[in-house]
DNA sequence: TATTGTTATACTCTATAACTATA
DNA sequence: TATAGTTATAGAGTATAACAATA
């Protein structure tokens, strides 16, 4: 492997994370705005596109231990988003449950933010955009691989 | 703009996210491994390859206010990797510079940076990275201009 | 007056460990 | 015994504001 090889992927690294940095401020800044940190962001995402989840697997799903889990919910459940709902075949068990008020917020909140994105995108056509989805996608998936 | 190219412009951005957070899961273990968070590695990287650079540049560069810059680079300067080193023509100023240590320290680890990054990227052919570094390049930098 | 860097302080987010209650 | 969630606690990293030295 040539030493020309490295520097390409050096390469696709630099513009890969600044690609992501520089959407990832736009969007943080816009989640921020209506008073979300991403992790709360990515809670209140999964609820509304998933229905109700076990708290335990909100924390597997974004990675979170569990006494942080319970921060995270505590701050949105009192902001009213979502309400803790007791599991009756499993007293051990309790859902996060989006409440209406939170359902009304992702639905003002999350086409807003794929406008954003769309718009943070623009610049390639969709036929780009298809070739970076199939690289990408590769590229993911072949890393979670390896880490295996 | 179609429902689809919204959608679509999501889902470029779901593996775009997903492909950068893959990388790092892989290189900031490699960085703790070597006892350094991703700035720390970041600033060794920066003086490493640019030479001295005075303490409110760094900051400006890897946007940390004045304050977080005298924290990392008191670690660093602790650890024997770079030290301060006044300007003789604007008293005010401080240069942090690598020094031997530091620098050995980044003839090891940098190459084994490039070779695990390298490694990660494996699944795409030289044609592939190609594309994706010309199509995440212009995205890169029309997110930029957007956001001025 | 403006700028550089330091100090002191506080805050946010996350992890860990001990605990309670269920299973 | 094992699991779900809570509580208490600690730590890392960052930001802010007040400050001293210098321009």
């Amino acid at each position: 492997m040539s030493n020309n090889d490295i520097k390409q992927s050096l390469k696709l690294y630099i513009v890969l994370s600044r690609a992501n940095k520089a959407i990832n401020e736009v969007t943080n800044q816009f989640f921020q705005d209506h008073g979300l940190n991403p992790t709360e962001f990515a809670v209140l995402e999964l609820l509304h596109h998933k229905g109700r989840q076990p708290l335990q697997q909100i924390g597997n799903k974004i990675l979170l231990a569990s006494g942080s889990i319970t921060y995270v919910i505590d701050k949105l459940e009192k902001r009213g988003y979502l309400e803790r709902v007791s599991c009756p075949s499993d007293r051990r068990v309790t859902f996060a449950e989006i409440t209406e008020a939170g359902t009304e917020f992702m639905k003002e909140l999350f086409p807003e933010h794929e406008e954003n994105l769309h718009e943070l995108l623009s610049v390639l056509t969709p036929e780009e955009k298809d070739t970076a989805i199939e690289l990408l996608k590769k590229l993911g998936l072949s890393i979670k691989d390896l880490s295996y």
